[in-house]
DNA sequence: AAATTTCCCTAACGATCGTTTGTTTGTTAT
DNA sequence: ATAACAAACAAACGATCGTTAGGGAAATTT
């Protein structure tokens, strides 16, 4: 099929440009990079794709749909505060594994998309943090969290996670269900034993 | 005097350059932005610096530097791993707040680095990440912290922090120190309230 | 078999990259 | 005053950037 060997080609050179854009960067991973690499001439590209951005845009606005998408299923869900945090972060942690490229694509470039995209992918990004934030707040409210900075702590957290990226091999030791239990095991219980 | 003005102008290319490498990024900043940030031409630059990277590699190796003299101190310290582990943390934050620029830069843009730098600096920030991974492994020993991956965790612990350059304001409601106490708070002791 | 379409090519566009050359300007030291 | 020097400049180097134009081969549709 004419179409669906075209739509291949496309999801082939997102794939290669989102391995590249993580292993230098962005700005650094000129068309004919991706096109060597890929095995084709920078030209033949254009084909396929619009400009370079579209590549970025369509990596980071993917990676934005399906954080928002595993979230809807936790805030949904009527638990207790800590549960709700374990479960949130694992979504994310599981979403975050699914693709390790594109993620680090996700975090580190986003601040190479133009208006208005840059700006729609900033508000994404805030309203995704303020979902956590809730489960902090209310966590407060009843009782089962200490009291403190919500927004900084979520930011602590994620950050913790998002690194991931950088440094996770899939032939690690932990596998990304038991990283997403360790972490949210510090946040909630600390490292100190109980006495 | 003729050596201090040079002197003067190479440190402001340099904090210039921080400045527009946070920014931009280290490869969609051109010497043509910095040029005219600082007000002169391009061609100007090179009778203060040798080359672009010279400009990276200054900012990510005095970084570095500061970030092991910090330690340093630390580590000749005589105290359980839980305070141990609060002061190599609030020295971290001091050293990275002290010029967030520089840390963001640092933190981010280091890839660019052309051999040998960049092995050098991949060894020094390994050594570095080992000194919190063996205040864990002696914390563990000593009872003090509860068996967890040590590796694991100080990742978890220095992203959570290293991510603040790109988020923290000087003018917010936590200073340096309190934002330090707050995370190590968190990771020795969890959010969760004790019963 | 003919017509159409897809996909990649070569060649090249203007813009911009980091950097070098050679020179001028203004200051300092003799 | 004059020699020496640092710091800036304009101009340009070759390389590379993202992208476009136009054509050719192969596959698909008519």
């Amino acid at each position: 099929m004419i179409t669906k060997n075209k739509l291949n080609r496309k999801q082939q050179i997102i794939e290669k440009a989102t391995e590249l854009f993580q292993k230098q960067g962005y700005a650094a991973t000129s068309m004919r990079d991706l096109a060597s690499f890929i095995g084709i001439e920078a030209a033949s590209l254009y084909s396929h794709i619009k400009s370079k951005e579209e590549i970025l845009q369509t990596i980071c606005f993917q990676m934005a749909e399906d954080f928002f998408q595993s979230m809807e299923e936790v805030a949904l869900a009527n638990q207790k505060a800590d549960q709700k945090l374990i479960r949130a972060t694992a979504s994310h942690v599981s979403v975050l594994t699914k693709d390790l490229a594109a993620s680090a694509v996700f975090f580190s470039e986003w601040r190479h998309l133009s208006e208005p995209y840059l700006s729609d992918f900033l508000v994404m990004r805030h309203q995704y943090e303020n979902k956590f934030i809730q489960i902090l707040i209310d966590g407060y409210k009843d009782g089962v969290f200490k009291k403190m900075d919500a927004k900084f702590t979520v930011l602590a957290l994620l950050s913790s996670i998002n690194w991931m990226p950088s440094w996770y091999k899939a032939d690690g030791k932990l596998n990304p269900q038991q990283i997403a239990e360790n972490v949210t095991d510090v946040f909630i219980n600390g490292l100190k034993v109980r006495s």
